[in-house]
DNA sequence: TTGGCGATTGATGTATACATAAAACCGGTC
DNA sequence: GACCGGTTTTATGTATACATCAATCGCCAA
């Protein structure tokens, strides 16, 4: 898709790795089909070398899984792991949260967050909220969550929540753009933004248990956009890599 | 140190994985020292393509960073990175414990785990404690846990969980070798087979809150295991990947 | 002495040839 | 017709040569 800028500047595992995700998650390569890495070169142009690093590095995505005896396949998900990816989402976001507001955080720190906060609230002030603003939502809600994230100061928190919001389907926006065109969208987008005040609210008072549940409840608003776009089946081309869900999870 | 059989079976690249880890966690490598591949190259004896390869998988473990302009450098922990990591591995633990309690076990999933609970039972009822019996406790530990996050059902909250673990101090038994010499010791072991008792009991009332509670509270032992090992400064050697701590987290 | 700039060194990124093991295929036999 | 063994194919694992980029060192000038 965007092969232009992209191909030039970059590194030719990065290259591989992004043509290869692209081929998972719009369903050319189907969920428990093997990707030999021969057929990877073929797909992406360059050498074993990097299609191989590209491959490693999708498996810890968590996009493909390892073959015992060698190579990968495209790992299949169950509708229950998604929706336990998106409660684990939920639950390492509460911690965070939680440490967030133990710990303390200073009003310098907060600044850019309700900066952030008050630029979701003139998009969601709007009436009828145009596609383009659920677009910017997508954009704000990920910058919202990122500062929250760093909020707690601590680096394996970190790192392990940005490890499990790498699934396509967990990450904080996910299914936002799916549900975009249904009537509850605007009612769901006005109560996560209720649930960014209440976290911010919570860490300010330093109410740990508060801020942590909150974000546990914001992280199921996801299943419920899930849910209404599977119903509705409209804009179910907005939803990601539905194509590696599976009735029965082989794993 | 386990060279013999070891070095005929296994493939080049997890060769070099284990020595390089050994390297790191046995602090002959220094953490924020930079590991550049030529060196792991001498290290271990392998070729550059499966050193490559182990580096990566390191930096995965969360042993090693990865640097900007490429390559790796051995990962700084500062102490709270240590504390967080416990915290979060208490965290998923809870939620794995929760969702196993709020789904449902069967008596038939139930059973192996009640025999590894008896089989503690009987290693921490002799009153000296052996040294023999400490190590026995850490693997039976270990199982414990292992079978006890099978019974969420739940693949990606199994992956997590395995992923924090594989850090060397947030593993379900870090500290418990560290601290065996000390007169708290079997107490804090008293205690925590007392978690492993609750936290199934929760488990089989449906007590998912309970559940998650204890299994949150048993992982902070392990910060208590730490803190008395530190204290004593006795049996410091037995404290795994102590040189990866730094006085000032320079991430 | 210090600051900047160019050459040199040494690092990683990439491609590819070779080794080896798994898997598919095919023929024969029971 | 099904199973078993050997052969062929095809996959990954490994080593290495080459390309490219960052960093460092040393020299020169201000």
């Amino acid at each position: 898709m965007n092969d232009k800028a992209a191909d030039r500047s970059m590194s030719q595992t990065v290259r591989a790795q992004l043509a290869l995700r692209d081929m998972v998650l719009s369903g050319q390569l189907r969920a428990g089909e093997r990707i030999s890495e021969l057929q990877a070169v073929d797909i992406t142009g360059v050498s074993r070398t990097p299609v191989r690093m590209a491959l490693v590095r999708l498996e810890d995505e968590g996009l493909l899984q390892a073959i015992p005896s060698g190579g990968f396949m495209v790992k299949a998900f169950s509708e229950r792991d998604i929706l336990d990816s998106i409660e684990l989402r939920g639950t390492m976001e509460g911690l965070a949260a939680r440490l967030a507001a133990e710990r303390g955080a200073s009003v310098r720190q907060l600044e850019p967050l309700k900066q952030c906060l008050g630029d979701i609230d003139d998009l969601v002030r709007q009436d009828p909220i145009s596609v383009d603003a659920f677009s910017a939502y997508v954009a704000l809600n990920a910058r919202f969550h990122a500062l929250l994230n760093e909020l707690c100061g601590s680096a394996p928190v970190m790192r392990q929540i940005d490890r499990v919001a790498a699934l396509p389907f967990a990450s904080p926006s996910a299914f936002v753009m799916a549900q975009s065109g249904l009537p509850e969208a605007h009612q769901i987008l006005l109560i996560a933004q209720d649930h960014h005040r209440a976290v911010i609210d919570a860490i300010e008072n330093r109410e740990g248990a508060r801020a942590e549940a909150v974000m546990r409840e914001h992280a199921r608003l996801a299943v419920r956009n899930l849910r209404l776009a599977l119903r509705s089946r409209t804009h179910l081309d907005l939803l990601p890599a539905l194509t590696l869900v599976t009735q029965a999870a082989d794993k």
